[in-house]
RNA sequence: GGGGGUGUAGCUCAGUUGGUUAGAGCGCCGGCCUGUCACGCCGGAGGCCGCGAGUUCGAGUCUCGUCACUCCCGCCA
């Protein structure tokens, strides 16, 4: 018989009563009567109940079994009576009656209790991660991660994509994020980087003749975190491929992102949830920013903003007619079926308006064919029935409004969009509702110095290529580049490359950057380009993103095994750490006066708590 | 770097306008219990109320500072 087991935990069935097997698990629960004790002995894959009873000379060895213990468990599966099933277990109709026992391994009292639901502080449960994975809803979390992610690499396979590794210790990347610096022993004084993504890489091996490459790849960015956005380190579905359009992108990458959601939409769900179909809507960059106030629209919410600036414009509402008259807009806000909300209602709204640092939410209500709210007074039947027209909102709908210059009125427009959508409950949170966002500018002007600078990727492929460089207004000029959203979340963004050395020189140009900062900078890719590098493109979905709105975890933490925490430190293994002095004279480094001291203190503060 | 929330038993939390000895559930230890499956019943141990100042006759409670965790802003081409 084999040492540890002849069945897993989740197994047996009717059909192997009467058959002598061996168990291992962890003692998930023990229910000791005395004379008689159950023990549930959980694995990977189920949970068997076991029982012994005082006349065996084991019953004192399970007894002290505490929980969580590991335990190897032999003996003979019986049927359990009619009235003794447990029809909430698979295995629930038979039971091991323990013939032979080793202890594996005891276990200490726990720091967090594995067989309960009960929340517990995350700083306990990174501290002892194992403990909490053990759990069965992260032990679920995980699995489903792990699935997500060999769906995706065979959909991607079955695509044409092939699988490549690219460096972990490569070069510091000049803009994005703040890099992870590695010190070259080597090297005295130089630094690798760790990826921020492999977006130079993954264009090389276009260059290099491969077509369709893909990678769950590991990407490294020093920022802070956020409750979707992991500290350290998080993982994309990374993909490139040559001679392709944006369509050949987007056809290439919705069967898989659309497969994958449908494949999981039903994980820890009353009901899978709806899922959109390929293609996935394309909505321009400005169409977005003016109907839905954000480039990563919630489409789940039905209020699209309209622009009703001409309603205002020469209207008898000072405050906007003149500032319609000054060059700023009036964005129109449809609220369905909300003239029947109380005042404080739309106080609230207001009040949280100024709080967002505008000057209030104004708005009109219509019931009974007419119009009423703070401004109704201030416009005639025409602009009213022009409103009614421009909004499509007509009796017992309200319209709120935001004026500012189109940016700022765009921005708070859409917060208000999603506020006033959840309030009046118009959202129907289940379903994953996908677009594609596209034509982004490729520049945008710095509002505090006035420069012209990269709006997104700096290697995307302007529209109009060279010739729309050297001739339009840069402010003018759109992009091959894109993000994929779903339920207002940005889970990938990409481009068509530039691929053209001359092209990319004027770009950097028209941002500020002189030919020989490309070359020190980009030196390996502007280089391989001038060697004849292929039409190319692509993106990158965020594959925490995607399992952490499968899961329905509000916190990506959830979806990682071993995450850091807020401030990026690992809890259980105690990183970042000090290091030996010897270690820092390999490396030619010497720490600052202020961090050696700040080490000291630290030190000494965990002498006198280790001394209590 | 800035703002909000939280910090009380091993864990999750309650704790009134400041007022005697700080509670509950789970866990732990002991006792009883031969059909439970969140077993049940009885008993017990376990607290620098994050830390440090201050106000007060008196602080878990109020004030200030500080630390930790967390959420948000900045940041994330």
């Amino acid at each position: 018989m084999h040492p540890f087991r002849t069945h897993n935990c989740g197994e047996l069935r009717s059909e192997h009563a009467g058959e002598q097997v061996r168990l291992s698990g962890w003692v998930h629960r023990k229910r000791d009567h005395g004379n008689l004790l159950f023990v549930d002995l959980r694995d990977h894959y189920g949970i068997s109940q076991c029982v012994i009873d005082v006349s065996s000379e084991l019953f004192p060895t399970v007894e002290g079994a505490r929980t969580e213990s590991v335990l190897t468990i032999t003996g003979t599966v019986v049927a359990r009576s009619d009235e003794t099933i447990n029809d909430r277990l698979p295995t629930g109709r038979v039971e091991l009656r323990i013939e032979q026992i080793n202890v594996e391994a005891p276990a200490q009292l726990l720091p967090l209790q594995v067989n309960s639901d009960e929340d517990a502080g995350e700083e306990i449960r990174l501290r002892h991660r194992y403990l909490d994975l053990r759990r069965e809803k992260m032990h679920a979390n995980i699995m489903l991660r792990s699935n997500i992610i060999s769906s995706i690499r065979r959909r991607m396979i079955d695509q044409g994509f092939n699988e490549f590794q690219t460096p972990i210790l490569t070069a510091s990347s000049p803009e994005g994020a703040r890099d992870y610096l590695v010190p070259s022993r080597t090297h005295p004084g130089k630094f690798y980087a760790l990826p921020q993504a492999p977006q130079m890489f993954k264009q090389l091996l276009m260059v290099a003749g491969f077509d369709r490459y893909f990678q769950i790849a590991p990407c490294f960015r020093d920022e802070d975190s956020r409750a979707d956005r992991s500290p350290g380190e998080f993982y994309q579905l990374d993909f490139e491929m040559s001679y392709v359009t944006q369509d050949d992108v987007f056809s290439a990458i919705e069967p898989v992102l659309a497969g994958v959601f449908e494949e999981f939409a039903g994980f820890g769900k009353q009901k899978p949830w709806t899922v959109t179909k390929a293609p996935f809507p394309r909505i321009p960059y400005a169409e977005a920013m003016l109907k839905y106030g954000s480039d990563k629209p919630d489409l789940r919410n039905p209020i699209e903003i309209r622009d009703v600036a001409e309603i205002f414009a020469g209207s008898d509402f000072k405050v906007f007619s003149g500032a319609v008259a000054a060059g700023k807009t009036v964005r129109g806000i449809p609220a369905p079926g909300a003239a029947a909300q109380s005042r404080s209602w739309f106080d609230k709204l207001n009040s949280w308006a100024q709080s967002e640092g505008a000057p209030g939410l104004g708005y009109v209500t219509f019931a009974d064919g007419g119009a009423k709210g703070p401004i109704a007074k201030f416009l005639d039947e025409a602009r009213l029935e022009k409103l009614r027209e421009l909004a499509g909102v007509g009796d017992g709908d309200a319209v709120f409004f935001v004026c500012d210059d189109a940016a700022k009125a765009a921005s708070l427009a859409g917060l208000a969009r999603t506020r006033i959508g959840q309030s009046l409950e118009l959202i129907d949170e289940e379903q994953f509702l996908f677009c594609w966002i596209v034509d982004y500018p490729m520049y945008e002007r710095d509002e505090a110095t006035g420069a012209i600078e990269f709006s997104h990727n700096p290697f995307s492929m302007p529209q109009g290529g060279l010739e729309a460089l050297e001739t339009n207004d840069p402010l003018d000029i759109l992009a091959w580049q894109y993000d994929t959203v779903c339920n207002g979340i940005e889970l990938s963004s990409g481009a068509i490359r530039n691929h053209r050395a001359d092209i990319m020189y004027k770009a950097f140009e028209i941002a500020g950057y002189g030919q020989e900062t490309v070359n020190d900078e980009f030196s390996g890719m502007i280089e391989a380009f001038k060697f004849g590098a292929p039409p190319h493109g692509g993106s990158a979905p965020g594959i925490d993103r995607m399992v952490m709105m499968l899961a329905n975890e509000p916190n990506i933490r959830e979806v990682i095994a071993f995450p850091l925490n807020q401030r990026a430190e690992d809890l259980m293994m105690r990183a970042p750490a000090p290091v030996e002095v010897e270690r820092l004279r390999d490396l030619s480094i010497q720490l600052s006066p202020s961090a050696q001291r700040a080490l000291d203190e630290e030190a000494e503060k965990g002498d006198v708590e280790s001394n209590e």
